[in-house]
DNA sequence: TTACTTACTGAAAGCGGTTTCATGATTTGG
DNA sequence: CCAAATCATGAAACCGCTTTCAGTAAGTAA
């Protein structure tokens, strides 16, 4: 169809009212080449008089790039997500790329977009957030030679930006330790199931908390270690029963928020004050933990979806060849659900 | 430049291959014009053994389009915000188009975002999200002869979905009244200020909370009009003033969540029970909301970004000729904030 | 002055699709 | 049975840009 909608004036107008070739034009607009002073100033005086701005897609076409990076995040709509991806944002707001965000609901959507969206003719370069790639997946990308870079997910094989759960671990439990807690348990998610959201986060920051108990003398004790799906009423039936045990812990680090929210109930359920009787450490710095006053571990979301683009622009710019692992570091927020123990051991 | 990223297979290809024209190719793939049975059942059986994949991008140059629809939000970092484009991502995954975030954090942000974004060759239609639009923003989107709707903001130019904000504030303020409160207070934004994000909004709740009074036989009275900046600090500071006043409101409507919050927050200060002493009604129902148990106005902010996006889909159609102003209802949420008054007046 | 660079510049060939247009093959109908 | 209408199809033009390639004019060396 001859009659496209934009019926801007194009490179030729502007040619054509400057008296040069339309070659020449596009070497003024994009400076590859040496172009003589008034011929440049006649060039930038017909576009101006034109208002003339060059078409993307044509562009894109002609370079056989589509200046899109593909985002591929699940459940899109969640605080945490959110935050990487303004990170994203701040880096790619200032490039020539757009990115375009597919919202992972469902496993047939994950499969969905891994097939369709690492496309040369679709994206430039895919960033994957939060979702474990497999070695196949990894086969698919190499095949169409797209570029990807993972968020909070790893694959030794690619380009990613992690967190340090394993510091995180080890920083919230030495928080307790350090107040004069002893008898610590530590909640996470279900630590068999590699589907999982928190799989490796959860199994990371475990280390973390066997480091610092090892540290401090402390033997670790299993009964300790509570785990269950990932939800607030779960984690709250769970940790009544552990708090209503004879040697109840003192303190509990939760592997995220959610859960120790659910802890607080539990504990509030047995009538066992916060801070007082239980000292509670979550993990993420959710909104609500600020507003309940939860003592919680941040993570560096934002700056890991700057990083991510950051990366990815390095890696479009060739100036990435082999696999870059960064890990971000993770800041204790000290609010007021954890004090030394009352009656310490 | 000739070596294109993508190397792929191309109509060419597969018009060789099958030999066809490639004219042809493009007809089994759009359905323009008839193919005859066994033609096409080559040209299939050819692009198949291609896998071939047909290039957007050459295809948006050749249909002058861009299949991009744009969405530009403010703050999409809020959940109310998220919620909306969650209602336009279940509309849009489902169509040709992809969509592009713009998001709008200042003042300079909006004004680049007007004027470079709905341009033809960039969007074929534009979708903005809660941002006042003046005289002058319409004339230029109807320069550019892009497609524009709106949604949670209003122009009598253009189609857009709004919230039924009167019919809201008088929900709101009948559920008080039902309860058997008279003196009922509104907390508001500041309501003369354009630029306030809940500018329209906040007096259309008005009308309708003064609407609500009005059927009820209850005079409204001007003290009880409170309205302070959007934030829970200042919002806490205003009310611990109001409610120490001797002929202190039995309830208060807030025009939204943030500054229940802070009410409830002054109320504590000051020792009253909610809901005994004071009840509180608020407006957004977000995430803390039911965590700490407010009664709430829930906006259709899912269906707005729905309905948004499927207006935006039928004017690119063609089948919307007219501005179509679509208004959505609000939902009370009725949790555990609000109850009769302990001594009626 | 002649030969050889060097610096710009324009014509033309892509990029990979869609659509127009003309043509040959088939029907249709009188 | 032949003219006319119908159908299917390929060649070619076009969308608006980038880049190669070849050529002109000016500058330098000999």
């Amino acid at each position: 169809m001859s009659k496209s909608a934009s019926n801007g004036p194009t490179i030729r107008d502007v040619a054509k009212r400057a008296n040069v070739g339309l070659a020449t034009v596009s070497r003024v607009l994009n400076g590859s080449a040496p172009v003589a002073e008034d011929t440049r100033n006649k060039v930038l005086q017909s576009i101006s008089e034109l208002n003339y701005t060059p078409s993307p897609t044509a562009r894109k076409l002609s370079l056989g790039k589509t200046f899109v990076i593909s985002i591929i995040i699940p459940f899109f709509t969640r605080p945490s997500f959110i935050e990487r991806l303004r990170g994203i944002d701040s880096v790619m707001a200032n490039s020539d790329y757009d990115f375009i965000v597919f919202n992972v609901e469902t496993m047939e959507k994950r499969d969905q977009y891994f097939s369709t969206v690492p496309r040369p003719d679709r994206s430039d370069g895919v960033i994957i957030v939060s979702l474990p790639t497999k070695d196949e997946d990894i086969e698919l990308f190499r095949n169409k030679r797209v570029p990807v870079v993972l968020i909070d997910t790893q694959h030794p094989a690619l380009t990613s930006v992690i967190e340090d759960s394993v510091k995180g671990g080890d920083d919230a439990t030495e928080h307790l330790i350090a107040l004069g807690h002893r008898r610590i348990a530590y909640v996470s998610d279900i630590l068999h199931d590699p589907l999982a959201h928190n799989y490796t986060a959860s199994r990371n920051r475990l280390m973390g908390y066997r480091q610092s108990l090892d540290r401090a003398g402390v033997a670790f004790n299993p009964d300790y270690h509570c785990f269950c799906h990932h939800d607030r009423p779960t984690t709250r039936a769970m940790m009544r029963d552990v708090l209503a045990r004879p040697e109840r812990p003192t303190a509990v680090f939760c592997a995220s928020d959610t859960q120790a929210l659910g802890t607080m109930e539990a504990a509030r359920d047995l009538g066992l004050r916060v801070p007082e009787d239980l000292s509670v450490v979550g993990y993420d710095d959710i909104e609500i933990a600020e507003y309940v006053g939860l003592t919680t571990m941040r993570q560096a979301l934002f700056e890991s979806g700057k990083r991510g683009a950051e990366l990815m622009l390095q890696h479009l710019g060739g100036q990435l060849t082999v696999p870059h692992v960064e890990c971000l570091s993770t800041d204790l927020v000290i609010r007021n659900t954890t004090c030394p123990p009352q009656d310490p051991t």
